[in-house]
DNA sequence: CCGGACCATTGAATCGATCCAGGCGGGCCC
DNA sequence: GGGCCCGCCTGGATCGATTCAATGGTCCGG
């Protein structure tokens, strides 16, 4: 490999000018700057990151560790930051915690060793493991920012959607349509999100005058294509006439799978059953029943998340930062699956 | 940041002994061990992969760079990957280039940079142009592997999918089921993938005695869910005797505009127009009328590649290897959009 | 009592860059 | 002509680890 050194040898000039004319060129000279360039040229010279970064102790890379990186949502989210990353020279790493807390942490040593300049991060896991797993961040200095998962501002920062409102918005819509039992299928209740749509739909029912029954809760272990399936198998398990008229979804995969099944078993949408889904992936419009959903601006989660991060890791920029707590706000995109 | 000298100091040994606590524990006494392994716990001590890095010469990540991250058949692909590379400790860097060469470009540089291990790429360009992106990395010494396209063995190893057969797999089924004028819906011809696939196709015509007019080409500018309803539109812009009565598709999510659009327009699937995928993503399965598809075996794919890169830049199994070509078969999922 | 073997440990060189103090020559001012 | 400043460049310290030759100490056999 090709280093400084030789570079210098082959131009005839000192390691030190060969990094002044890849770093601060206007401090050569004309005739010099030329003659090191063209030796770089010709060695096919590429400076070491890896060496800068050792001077400097800041790397250039940020890290991205999600829950379930087959899960669309993400990847736009992950677009998002990869985008702004880029634009300011970083490479983004691009990780995947299959919503496993070893494999978590087996990642978060993984950016420890590597001495990302900071993570991105939706955690496995919630309440006092969570704020374990960032004081971990914290003791090994680390900066990093909460993405699509609340925190006390003065931890770090977070980049979330306001998912109260957003469960509220797709329950609102449905007792609107004159529904008056609905189904909330939805992952691990003691995930934040999952938690947080479920009261956003009972306030909504609350508001409409039904009471909490209106809601039924059918909980499954992921948010998955395949568990969609397997909670509507469930819900038409009993009577029909016990049968909710319409299913609000924690996410579009379980939506796709509970639309998938209600086809199947000729159950006609919206007529017979309306659904909803949440997160308005790019399938979700795809399907042949369009899909209404909650829209969250994912690109934009990342691209956020990742700008507070650099802003905070930006020595330029880092004195100025202080924590704090972006939060959008939802939107519902109605189509044929709920207004046929 | 603490750092080795902190716990030689903390343990009172020298820098040399902690090194080798950590990596050759055997070589140092009992007690010196255990009071180096305190200092390290009492200090939170994380070994600089960049330090090592800078010494060893290699780094412990490897960059996989594809056409479109938000095509699943790639976020699987990079699943695998991402296995394999966790279960030799290595890290991943999952990057897209959109298709574009100027964004492959600034990658490409920003993993010389990184000294990445090795790189993983399907390469924007084709031909020659890609074959200069190869030589770049060459020159750079940059151990790489090519995912989901064929290279002269003696450049590189190449993981790939046969794709005249997938074709010919697709459009044999078609015509067995009676069909004798199909549209073929694909990305840019000049990409390996789509010609080969549409090379299979015509040779199925033959086979089944049909010429080549029995498929139709309707070629766009990308492989995604969009192009795939401008596509539907063009195909449907005919009188309804000249369209065709069953549509092969490059890619999925190509597939999934076209379906799309069939059921807005009221036709039947697949009654009135048959249609087959390619890659079959998870989505396929999911879509209400759910497609048929021809398999490739992604996660499959991505831990393969990782492997042979993995091989080939350890140390340890590096003077074995050869570049090797790896060609999977496809395999044909038969689903309702063509057999109702 | 000495030489040699063996073991744990140390110290220094090294990787490839950055950065800064300082040297050197040339021009300018008094 | 001496002193100073300025522009350009050099040399060496530094970052945090690895690696290996050298060291020092212990123990054993002769």
């Amino acid at each position: 490999m090709v280093s400084i050194k030789d570079v210098a040898r082959r131009a005839g000039v000192s390691i030190g000018t060969v990094s002044n004319v890849v770093n601060r060129p206007s401090l050569v000279s004309e005739s010099t700057r030329e003659r090191v360039r063209a030796a770089i040229r010709e060695l096919g010279y590429v400076r070491s990151e890896t060496a800068r970064q050792l001077r400097a102790g800041q790397s250039r890379v940020i890290a991205l560790l999600v829950l379930d990186m087959t899960n669309p949502f993400f990847v736009d989210v992950a677009h998002g930051a990869e985008r702004e990353a880029r634009e300011q020279g970083l490479g983004v790493m691009f990780c995947n915690s299959d919503q496993d807390p070893e494999e978590e942490a087996a990642y978060l040593s993984l950016f420890a060793e590597q001495r990302v300049r900071g993570v991105l991060i939706t955690p496995a896991t919630e309440g006092d493991a969570a704020l374990a797993v960032l004081s971990g961040f914290s003791r090994h200095g680390i900066p990093h920012v909460l993405v699509d998962r609340l925190v006390p501002a003065d931890r770090a920062c977070s980049v979330s959607v306001d998912d109260v409102t957003g469960g509220s918005l797709a329950a609102a819509h449905l007792f609107g349509l004159g529904h008056r039992r609905i189904g909330y299928v939805t992952g691990p209740l003691r995930m934040a999100q999952c938690a947080d749509r479920l009261r956003g739909a009972r306030a909504a029912a609350a508001e409409a005058g039904l009471d909490e029954d209106a809601v039924r809760v059918e909980e499954r272990g992921a948010l998955t294509v395949a568990e969609g399936r397997a909670a509507a198998h469930a819900l038409l398990s009993g009577a029909a006439q016990a049968w909710p008229t319409a299913v609000f979804c924690a996410n579009d995969l379980l939506a796709l799978g509970v639309l998938q099944v209600m086809v199947e078993r000729g159950v006609r949408v919206p007529d017979d059953m309306a659904i909803v889904g949440y997160d308005d992936i790019e399938f979700a419009a795809a399907a042949a029943v369009p899909l209404s959903s909650v829209r969250q601006p994912a690109r934009l989660i990342g691209r956020t998340a990742a700008r507070l991060l650099i802003e905070e890791t930006d020595p330029a920029t880092a004195p100025e930062h202080h924590h704090q707590r972006v939060v959008y706000e939802p939107e519902l995109v109605v189509r044929r699956s709920t207004s046929g």
